[in-house]
DNA sequence: CAGGCGTTGCTGGA
DNA sequence: TCCAGCAACGCCTG
């Protein structure tokens, strides 16, 4: 095939061309590169047996914004002289045909360190050292590599905040440039007889019927996520004093975020470039936030979650998983039903459901409210339920940071003070108290006067026909 | 092994 | 807006 020297750099996260060590080996000395990017039938196959729209583990939004970023991805690479070639299948059957085909003497891939891609990953790298080509898989996606954190913590990860960012100190790279420029590509080499494709589209994959009225206002792709991210560092002061627990939940035309996590999850942003830039705008104010509360508090707690999901086996998991406490959680599948479906009858709870399936995305507390509710706050049904429910319709879904934060909001780890909950009642009064959130994602209620709309069981009758909305018939009754 | 402390609770009072 | 009181867990440090 092609002469010289081929090789192959398969995109899984990290769709991006800059900050991407990976491409950049890829490129390097090579006279052909194939740029590859699998649809795995694990992810993305359609099942009409799901609750709502989409795959067995993702809805609609997040394959939406997972397309979107494939063609954006496949723009930038054109602009460079190269393209990205889509493939289907079981991708490391895929992978090793495609390896065979091409006659590559290099493959590149970001490293990856959650369970499903350590065991992918673990035979096409077993296939490639077999065939003899070089494998490159560089850890770019976090601030920090998870496995050096644990080696400096004697072998286990830091269960704390404070003590991870005790042993994670800055970054190494933090002071030298990171390669964000790229001046052109290898072309791409003959694909010989491997089936290759454009971008997909939705119909294309099979997902024919959407029926949902409103999706998701994100919309993804690295050019979406530079974007994004400029917007948001140049605000200058906002980006000085930020305080995530300060933020508003129920902002939604503007959220109280920079709403970066879906890009940081495909890898559309590289969170060492945004921890860059972040640092450029902290030398050029007075004073600024500090962790865990500020915006680079943010980045490390992605970098905490990450390291102690790669060093705990079973984490996503409460039996067998050491640091989890054992809980004897109820199985009860009406409530979550109940709860996954808008229908608890509290508003500010069935709002945020409501904004998740929609959106794919809810202001950080917002999900602390309904992840408590769900669990040690009301319906005492398993954490990992409501995990399987967010993971699938969350366009941020990333699974070490999802499964931390249940593990958190459930008191099985990190916080255990249990008394702590948070109100489906007044938590969301104090920042919304005319319900403004809770009327546009629940129109139901668009009517029920301010003094009832986070209780709406407690208006008179007479108030609710007002309303057109009887409590009971047109929107629940609180079980 | 005891004491300090933990990203983001709630209510009620000043 | 800030505080105390509530009740009280378990990791981390010395």
């Amino acid at each position: 095939m092609a002469a010289g020297s081929g090789s192959l750099m398969w995109f899984r996260k990290g769709l991006r061309i800059h900050d991407n060590p990976a491409l950049e080996y890829a490129s390097k000395g090579s006279s052909f590169m194939y740029p590859v990017f699998v649809i795995d039938p694990h992810y993305m196959e359609p099942d009409p047996s799901a609750f709502s729209p989409g795959s067995t583990r993702a809805g609609i939004n997040r394959i939406r914004f997972l397309l979107e970023s494939l063609v954006d991805l496949d723009l930038n690479l054109k602009k460079l002289g190269s393209r990205l070639l889509v493939l289907k299948g079981e991708p490391s059957q895929v992978l090793t045909h495609c390896l065979k085909e091409w006659n590559v003497k290099k493959l590149c891939f970001e490293y990856d360190t959650e369970p499903y891609y350590q065991a992918l990953d673990r035979s096409v790298k077993d296939y490639a050292s077999s065939a003899g080509i070089e494998v490159f898989s560089p850890v770019s996606h976090t601030l920090f590599n998870p496995a050096d954190i644990i080696e400096k913590n004697g072998g286990s990860p830091p269960r704390s905040y404070q003590s991870f960012l005790k042993l994670a100190g800055e970054p190494s790279w933090v002071s030298s440039p990171l390669s964000i420029r790229v001046s052109s590509l290898p072309p791409v080499g003959d694909v010989g007889s491997c089936e290759v494709s454009q971008v997909p589209t939705m119909e294309e994959l099979g997902y024919v019927d959407n029926d949902q009225d409103e999706l998701t206002p994100f919309r993804g792709g690295e050019s979406e996520a530079l974007k994004r991210m400029t917007e948001s560092l140049s605000n200058k002061d906002w980006v000085a004093n930020f305080e995530k627990p300060k933020g508003d939940p129920s902002a939604y035309l503007k959220p109280a975020t920079t709403v970066l996590s879906p890009y940081l999850k495909f890898g559309c942003l590289s969170s060492r470039y945004f921890y860059q830039c972040l640092k450029g705008v902290y030398k050029n104010v007075k004073r600024h936030t500090l962790p865990p509360v500020s915006l680079g508090g943010q980045l490390l707690w992605r970098d905490f979650f990450y390291t102690v999901a790669f060093g705990t086996p079973n984490f996503a998991q409460m039996k067998g998983n050491g640091i989890c406490k054992q809980i004897p959680w109820n199985d009860d599948e009406q409530l979550l039903a109940a709860w996954r479906d808008a229908k608890t009858g509290y508003p500010w709870i069935d709002a945020i459901m409501v904004q998740l399936r929609k959106w794919g995305w809810m202001h950080h507390l917002a999900r602390h409210c309904v992840a408590c509710f769900l669990t040690r706050g009301d319906l005492f049904v398993h954490w990992e339920k409501g995990r399987d429910v967010f993971e699938r319709l969350l366009i941020d879904s990333d699974w070490a940071i999802n499964n931390g934060n249940w593990l958190w909001l459930s008191c099985s780890s990190f916080f255990y003070q249990y008394n702590r909950i948070y109100s489906p009642i007044s938590f969301g009064k104090k920042y919304d108290p005319k319900g403004n959130y809770i009327r546009h994602f629940l129109p139901i209620l668009k009517d029920m006067p301010d003094e009832y709309i986070y209780e709406p069981w407690t208006a008179p009758l007479s108030i609710q026909t007002k309303a057109k909305c009887i409590i009971g018939r047109d929107y629940p009754k609180p079980g």
